[in-house]
DNA sequence: ATAAACCTTGGAGTTAAATCCAAGGTCAAG
DNA sequence: CTTGACCTTGGATTTAACTCCAAGGTTTAT
């Protein structure tokens, strides 16, 4: 048995965090000692590791809630629910990285517009592109020449 | 000028989004008529688009903040100064992209592991390489079986 | 003159996943 | 018998970007 900061160093976790998994119902201690510290077995350790490792693929606590209770009534579910929990989040996951590739490419876009030299931003192609009435966001892709520095 | 609800519906944005702004100092109305209604010049519109495209490149308002503070002070910035903001912000993007990446692996490889079937889940290669205590996840790619029903 | 639609303010609630705090109990070492 | 490390609880705070609410003032149309 593990007393919680144990268990809390074993995993490489806050004992805080131990606390709040208990409280949102992811993860009890089997047991109590007389003092009232939470005693962890085995078998909690596990499902700590599966909480982890759960986390580690990109699934939400709330996920984890439900990916949990399939797992101690394992007999009663089917591999197709399971399959579709990994499925539905992994095309949450991709829509988010669409979302930021999209981020990415116009970022590139401004980045590569302006010189990034030392000379005054008053014509700095990423301001331009930002303040820019045009529909689409289109920094030209030639610097902005500045003003020669004593002709 | 435009009433808060004008320039809300123009921009298709919550007033109380511009009311937001404007406590967090991105955006404040540049006169209030004599009944104290907020009152946005086309500067302020302006400032409002250049708002909202940077939210579309990823920014956070916080940044936003920023941009804005150099964007009204520009010959006292400079190029670099800018293209930083913008360099950095596409760091942060493209390690949150790394991430999700890794997380679409991860859960892909799950998903090729799993018959995805009606029967039990009791074997479910998903929850299997979850409750594994190896230190890698790694699901066998090959499909349990499930025992055939009825021989 | 009254209803509908609009505006004001301050403040609370939402989501996620912790993280921190205070006041106090427990336990082992010296 | 006292220090120090550890544990308990409940509750507050954090971050981001809104979103909603209540109570009341304003405008406009009928
Ligand atoms: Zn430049
Ligand atoms: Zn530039
Ligand atoms: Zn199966
Ligand atoms: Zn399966």
């Amino acid at each position: 048995m593990y007393r919680i900061g144990e268990l809390a160093t074993l995993f490489d976790v806050k004992t805080d965090t131990l606390r709040f998994y208990e409280k949102h119902g992811l993860l009890t201690s089997s047991t109590r000692s007389e003092a009232g510290y939470r005693l962890y077995s085995q078998d909690d350790a596990q499902k700590l590791r599966f909480i982890i490792r759960a986390k580690a693929v990109g699934f939400s606590l709330n996920d984890i809630a439900e990916l949990l209770s399939i797992e101690l009534d394992k007999a009663n579910w089917a591999c197709a629910d399971v399959k579709g929990l990994v499925d539905t989040k992994l095309e949450q996951v991709q829509a988010k990285i669409a979302e930021l590739e999209f981020f990415a490419s116009s970022l590139n876009k401004l980045s590569q517009a302006c010189c990034g030299g030392p000379d005054s931003a008053e014509h700095c192609s990423i301001l331009e592109a930002l303040e820019s009435t045009d529909k689409e966001l289109s920094p030209k892709v030639e610097h902005h020449l500045h003003a020669e520095k004593q002709g």
